[in-house]
DNA sequence: TACAATATTAAGTAATTGTTAAATGCTGCA
DNA sequence: TGCAGCATTTAACAATTACTTAATATTGTA
């Protein structure tokens, strides 16, 4: 389910290149590599890796500014910057941070140290993936593991369908989800069902989970509300 | 909408707390102490931090035993620790990342750099859940996302075309719309309806949602009045 | 004032959703 | 394989709500 981890590494020296793609490759990550600001612009659009070690002095374009134009390619807004400098002035660590990085480590870098922290990163990135299999509103809890609904602590098992709907409308309590959304996402976009399937199940949640927790929208879709 | 973000600062010298506080609340920040990991854990339960700041030298219990028992706690799952430390020994600082903290910075440390630290931390939290869907003139607002129209903090649900020529008019108050327009946005330029279908609208929302909003500019259209 | 534009109503019409039961599809097990 | 039992979809109709119209009253302005 989860895929090996991509990082791009950005130094302009070979050395230093060669020293954090041996470390990141024995941590077990896919590292790709480039020389300088555009080069990585190029290669990061491709690539599109979960991490960027990027160096701040570079021939070309500094990392500065590749950090910048970087944070504005909408496929890689959830990529985390991370700058590596020799140069620990406060103004380039304060302009980095201004660039939209998420962190910045001096030179020389410990390879033990920089991988505990993408460790770091990698676990709160995936976290977020298994995080979405348990809504948690009090009184209703719903566990895509177990495919359980909890109403104020009464286990109820739904069926598929269902329980997917249910967790669409969960998903976002207040949210109006129009038909569209809703058959594009319980029934995928391909099935084509009748007007009134929905309907049926949104009927059948009502009996099961409780009639004022369904709100339609007329004309618009169904919401949930808590 | 979106609160004020909260910061616990634990550390057991006061004046480091009060050097922090100063410059946390400075930056617009809600900040709370604690002197120690025991107190930290109890006052975060409470207390419910986007971030927590802590030294990892302490008395009664340390920083990295604390960080592993926030981890643990389900209500701070999302809560980020940062380690502020003037030890800078490797061990201790790899020791602080297998506790689950997200960053780890060495003393002394920079307030303006924190500052910034701390602000893209608080950039990526919020980016997640914005959207464009809320309009926000304060005695009203009007709520795409649940379809909603709040008066005076109270909810008011409007059917689809009432909504949306409400959601048109307060798009841009004391602009006035022409027929034309509000015709061609609201029910669509193919749609042919009569002459007093827009007035009898205009009428629906004056009743639910007072007189005065709406004026009508004779010959030419509406404009909504804050 | 006159008259064209808008306001107001109530009632008619259209559109959408709710309900039910039956038909169909699917899955696991004897 | 075939069948039982549940899940899902369909279809017909009812109920509800939204929307439009039409008839009439009122208003604002040349």
């Amino acid at each position: 389910m989860s895929k090996i981890p991509k990082i791009l590494v950005v130094d302009d020296d070979p050395d230093i290149v060669e020293i954090l793609r041996y470390n990141l490759s024995l941590g077990g990550y896919d590292v790709k590599s480039a020389a300088n600001g555009k080069e990585a612009i190029k290669k990061a659009k491709i690539f599109l890796p979960e991490i960027i070690l990027l160096d701040v002095m570079m021939p070309e374009m500094d990392g500065i500014e590749a950090c910048s134009l970087i944070k504005e390619i909408p496929s890689l807004v959830n990529t985390r910057i991370i700058f590596l400098s020799a140069r620990s002035e406060d103004y380039t660590q304060l302009s980095a941070f201004d660039a939209g990085a998420d962190d910045y480590i001096s030179k020389p870098v410990k390879p033990k140290i920089l991988l505990k922290k993408i460790e770091s990163i990698f676990k709160r990135l995936n976290k977020k993936n298994e995080e979405i299999t348990l809504i948690d509103l009090g009184e209703v809890k719903i566990d895509r593991n177990s495919y359980l609904v909890y109403l104020k602590n009464q286990e109820i098992a739904l069926p598929r369908k269902e329980f997917e709907l249910f967790y669409l409308l969960a998903s976002k309590p207040g949210k109006v989800f129009t038909r569209d959304e809703i058959m594009g996402k319980v029934w995928g976009s391909e099935v084509v069902v009748g007007d009134r399937t929905i309907d049926v199940h949104i009927r059948k949640l009502r009996e099961k989970i409780g009639d004022l927790y369904f709100k339609t929208v007329k004309g618009i879709g169904y919401k949930f509300n808590q």
